[in-house]
This record gives structure tokens, C-alpha cells and sequence, in this order.
DNA sequence: TTGCCACTTCAAGTCCACTTGAGGTCAAGA
DNA sequence: TCTTGACCTCAAGTGGACTTGAAGTGGCAA
């Protein structure tokens, strides 16, 4: 369990230690104690930093991370709430290849209108299932 | 061509009218014209709505969009940027995979750590492959 | 012991994506 | 003609995710 104060979990991470006090006071991430008033962090954060970091570039919230990560303990964890959330990245999964698709036939097809393209019309429709909101509780 | 005015594009689209004219100003959807003062938009722009809301639920800004759909007509779409698209979100598709999968493992598997489960390393490591921030130009 | 300075806290500021509010206008019905 | 009401404009407000700034603190080198 190697020990790292602030700016090495900052160097590492590449993640601002405004953003690492930050994510502490919204519980995002622990520090394990303060060696003087300096914050210091077990060297694994990194790897909890990177899947946050996922999960926003994937379009969730930090709540919604949070309750994805849990707060370090896995044991108390809800695993319906885990189950749907895995749901709801797969859903997600499903758009985005869509999207990745017809953007590379957008890309390909010369056609000088994609509306017209059947190819085109047919994955955008796939990618655009309409997508909830969902600002109340899972 | 079905030309609908505001309140029938937000009913069909599930967009409020105060989003679809912020939209407008910004340049991701365009209206035809006016009917007195309201606005006159072509049927189709329903399914450009959709795409925005993809693009936002997959975490684009709405400056991203505005590059990935064109401003209307698509012949002047840069190819290049496009496939970069398409290869950035195949990385999130490869990363949420793992994810989702990791997730579904934490809810199934009965072990109280899952720090210490092989299964859910392997997977979260390859989730938390590090994310760009890219906020630069492309 | 002093001084440095990277860290600390806390409040305020910024950016994005909208939403809300005040006040105005036009087409249509009474 | 007058009223109504859904739309209009423009400015300001909101919420999430941070960032910045001012003022304080403690470990370490000189």
C-alpha cells in the first residue's frame, strides 16, 4: 500500500490537485490521513481516477460515478442499482457504435446528402433511440 | 418538405421550445423562415434532434456536434475529422465495455473485495485505460 | 530560529447548457 | 375592434464541474 501525498497523485493521474480536493469533499475518492496538514493518498487512487475520468467521458454525472464506484467498501453495494447502471453503459454501448458507424460511412460515402443514404438513415435511427433523461432515482 | 412551427417540433421531439431557439442561435438546427413571428422548421429537423441528443448523452460537447453533423448541407464535412470521431468513440465503446462487464461482475460475484478479484482487475484496468482530454483542436 | 513554499481552507469565479422572467407582437376569435 | 395567448427577444438565473484567489500553516533546509 504505497503512500503518495497530493502532487505525486496529481503528476501520476495528470488530474489538477484542485480537482483531487475536490473529489475528496464530494466523496469521490479518500484520503487515508495527513502527513502535517498534506492529504495522503494510497498510490491505487490513480486507477479509481481513471475510471472516473471514463465514466464522465461517457456522459455520466459524478453522482452517478459515485454510486457506480461505491465508496470504497464493495460490500455494502446495491447490486440491482449495479446491474441497471450496467444496463444503462450498455444501452449506451448499442449508441455509440451506431454513431461510430455512421460517422464512418459518413465519412466513406460520397453521397451528397447522408438523409438520403439508406445505410446512413438506418444506423442513425439505431443511435438514436431516444434517451431518457432519468434525473430522478434508479 | 413538412414545414411545422416550434410547439409541434418540441412536441415531437420531447425538446422544450426555449432549447430548440438556444439551439438555433448556436447553429445546430436551422428554421426556414417565420409565420408571422414563430418560427417555420422543416419536419426532418425531428431526426437531427436526436443525433444532439446522442451526441450529448455520449458525452460531445455541442460545439463537437455542430463539427460531426455540418451546418445542413454535408458536402463540406471534413472526412478526416470525421473518422477521428468514429476512432475516439470506438476507444470509449472498447473502455465502456469493460466497464459494463466489470459492473455486472461486482453485482455477481459473492467475494467481499472485488479489489482483490482477478476477474474485475483485469477488467477495470482495461476500462481505465487513460482518457484524453483533448480540449485542444483537432 | 528563521524563512520558504507547497500545501491547506473557504469563498468566489468561470464555463457550459440550458431555463426563467419581463415585456413585446401578431393571428385569430368574440 | 379588442382580447387572448402562444410565440417572440433579451437579460439574467441555475446547476454541475471545476478553477482561482486570498489568507493561513507546518515540515524542512539554511
Amino acid at each position: 500500500m504505497a503512500l503518495i501525498d497530493i502532487a505525486e497523485l496529481a503528476r501520476r493521474s495528470g488530474v489538477p490537485a484542485s480537482t483531487l480536493r475536490f473529489y475528496e469533499e464530494k466523496g469521490l475518492i479518500e484520503s487515508l490521513g495527513r502527513r502535517g496538514l498534506r492529504r495522503t493518498f494510497d498510490a491505487d487512487v490513480v486507477e479509481r481516477l481513471s475510471l472516473i475520468a471514463l465514466g464522465r467521458s461517457a456522459g455520466f454525472s459524478l453522482d452517478e460515478i459515485a454510486d457506480m464506484l461505491g465508496d470504497g467498501g464493495a460490500s455494502h453495494i446495491d447490486r440491482a442499482m449495479l446491474m441497471n447502471k450496467a444496463e444503462e453503459i450498455d444501452r449506451t454501448i448499442h449508441r455509440l457504435v451506431a454513431l461510430r458507424d455512421g460517422l464512418r460511412h459518413a465519412a466513406a460515402c460520397p453521397a451528397p446528402s447522408h438523409a438520403q443514404c439508406p445505410t446512413f438513415r438506418r444506423l442513425m435511427t439505431i443511435a438514436a433511440e431516444r434517451t431518457r433523461k432519468a434525473k430522478g432515482k434508479g
